[in-house]
DNA sequence: ATGGGCACCTGGCTGC
DNA sequence: TGCAGCCAGGTGCCCA
């Protein structure tokens, strides 16, 4: 479910009733997620103050006084701040219980998520020490991402989608920047000015931080921490648009696949 | 290095 | 009504 505007709108809703909470325990009713939880988690977490929660591409990050815990919610999962006692639904694969009498749940029901302890620096984990930079930060600008680019044959989208160029924009999302910077996703990377990938970069960032105002896209089952629905999804130029008019120019929206993903594209308004 | 494809898993929808 | 088949917000890993 969740790209980088639905993790960052979970990160922040759960934020006020975890950071500075100690948690009581950890109760794993389901460890088969898509790396399985340490048996040994409630020793390591039990009694630890959180001291932030940050993100890091689509990883969430619990800052403990020791160690921290990496969460990932996949494509289905999500986290809800609840009174510990609220009963269990399927796919409530995980609590943590904190001291407020308040529970942070993860419920995930294609358990693609996941859930990592690590007693040392969450950046420096073998998952997390290897990506490429945040989009919305400086970094990412359209001198790197035309150096990114260069000489590179895989359609711009693809490109877009690679974590060791950029994080935390997946399927909608690149679909999105595309529209808004009227380039064709198939168009070979390395084949693109710089002027058109400054324009790229600009999109990226334009949509994804409209759609954290949003609260993210809620397709199917992603909610926030207090439940509620994402609703940028209104706003959305072509992703699930097949057929549809575009929103410019009335050409219906085309849907062709690309590295077994769905791709959305306006091809009127975008060479 | 680069690119392509598969795997993991459940649930909802479509069409026969 | 039942069921097979396909599709879905991700991403690590293996192969050529």
């Amino acid at each position: 479910m969740p790209e980088l505007p639905e993790v960052e709108t979970t990160r922040r809703g759960i934020e006020p009733a975890t950071a500075g909470r100690r948690i009581i325990a950890a109760v794993v009713r389901e460890p088969r997620l898509r790396w399985p939880v340490p048996a040994d988690l409630g020793a390591h977490v039990a009694n630890r103050r959180i001291s932030a929660v940050r993100r890091r591409a689509k990883y969430l990050l619990l800052v403990l006084d020791e160690g921290a815990l990496i969460v990932h919610l996949g494509m289905s999962g999500s986290l809800r701040v609840l009174p510990a006692a609220t009963p269990v639904l399927r796919h409530d694969h995980f609590d943590l219980v904190l001291d407020s009498g308040q529970c942070l749940r993860f419920n995930d029901p294609r358990r693609f998520g996941s859930l990592h302890y690590t007693a040392d620096d969450p950046l420096e984990h073998p998952l997390l020490r290897r990506l490429a930079p945040e989009p919305l930060e400086a970094a990412f600008d359209g001198t790197y991402l035309a150096r990114a680019a260069r000489g590179r044959g895989v359609a711009i989208k693809q490109l877009l989608m690679n974590a060791a160029v950029v994080v935390g924009v997946g399927n909608i999302y690149a679909n999105e920047a595309l529209f808004r910077a009227r380039i064709d996703p198939r168009r070979p990377a390395g084949r693109i000015s710089p002027a058109r990938l400054d324009r790229l970069c600009t999109a990226v960032k334009d949509v994804l931080s409209e759609a954290i105002v949003a609260g993210g896209t809620t397709l199917r089952d992603y909610v926030d921490p207090t439940g509620m629905p994402g609703y940028f999804r209104q706003r959305l130029y072509v992703y699930e648009r097949a057929g549809e008019p575009c929103r410019l120019c009335r050409t219906p929206i085309r849907q062709i696949r690309q590295g077994q993903r769905s791709t959305y594209y306006c091809p009127a308004c975008q060479r």
